[in-house]
DNA sequence: ATATCTAACGTTATATCATAACAGTCAAGG
DNA sequence: CCTTGACTGTTATGATATAACGTTAGATAT
């Protein structure tokens, strides 16, 4: 992974650091009451550790940081916490990267779309209304009835396009 | 697989079976030797396996088939096959599924979006060129660099709707 | 023709990602 | 109390993917 570390005020793009990582989970707290989720222990701790993480974190990478804190130490104990925090739209599945991010947005109803730099591997979840829309006429064009959706770019992001100019 | 036969006349919603296969091999084809690929006795028999089979096939399910035809035995064999495949715009990657499909429209440049249907896990190329320009913008309002995206979908096909009716 | 080069092939071995199945814990409700 | 069900942790295994290396065969250059 070639990071550009946080010396420019942000570290991955969209991920501007700690600060509002407490928003987020001020957010996705508020939607696990709101909701009726259990958000024990493992569960928070492991959407913390996508929060605090600059970019997407494979399964893996999270169950070691589960682990050194007296957590379960084997697969499923972080496949468990990160596979329901997608399916309560507290976290998402970055396919192309076998890896999860935090939600950005946890409390709007959304689909997004995710853009993945090639350069440095960040992951930013961008507002994909129209996106979405599109794919909706796509799929209705098909007679498909559609449920829902991965979207990811692959491309540079602007970090990346000013250092390779 | 909860597949539902070839009965209707069509065996995976857009799939309709070999008979267009032979066209879209051939469009493949003309690709390679405008461009100048070299479409070797495993690469053109890899996409004549995606093309004959019913929804998107796994490295492993296609490794089976070329061992038993006398290529290679081992992963590599196959996955590589595949990616030349992918590489030059004549099959697609389907994350979602781990698996791989013939691209239905190998001659045009196209950013296809795919509809994967739960009920019976067939896969549609849907052209996509609303999806794409929405993404594009969605890119370029991030300063983002877009290269190349993967859209897939997940819902239900008409067949698999109608038998759920 | 023959030496050289290189893309493609096939192999062994290993890395990486993900889930099945089962046992122990614990809080909620009868 | 005792059952029930959700959650956690474990062992074991399965599924997907790549690294590295030797070989082959067509293309190029002497
Ligand atoms: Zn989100
Ligand atoms: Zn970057
Ligand atoms: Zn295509
Ligand atoms: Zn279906």
């Amino acid at each position: 992974m070639t990071n550009h570390g946080s010396a420019a005020g942000f570290c991955c793009a969209d991920h501007s650091g700690a600060a509002n990582a407490q928003a987020i989970l001020a957010q996705a707290e508020a939607q696990a009451r709101a909701r009726g989720l259990r958000l024990t222990p493992v569960r928070r701790r492991t959407l913390e550790i996508l929060l605090e993480a600059h970019g997407a974190l494979g399964a893996y990478e999270v169950l070691e940081l589960l682990a050194r804190e007296g957590f379960g130490t084997q697969p499923p104990v972080a496949y468990r916490a990160l596979n329901f925090l997608v399916e309560n739209g507290l976290a998402h599945r970055i396919r192309r990267l076998n890896a999860f991010t935090a939600c950005a947005h946890p409390s709007e109803e959304h689909s997004a779309a995710f853009l993945i730099c090639a350069g440095c591997d960040s992951v930013t979840e961008a507002p994909a209304r129209g996106v979405s829309d599109a794919l909706a006429a796509a799929a209705e064009a098909a007679g498909f009835a559609l449920e829902r959706a991965t979207i990811e770019a692959v491309g540079l992001c602007r970090i990346c396009q000013e250092a390779s100019a």
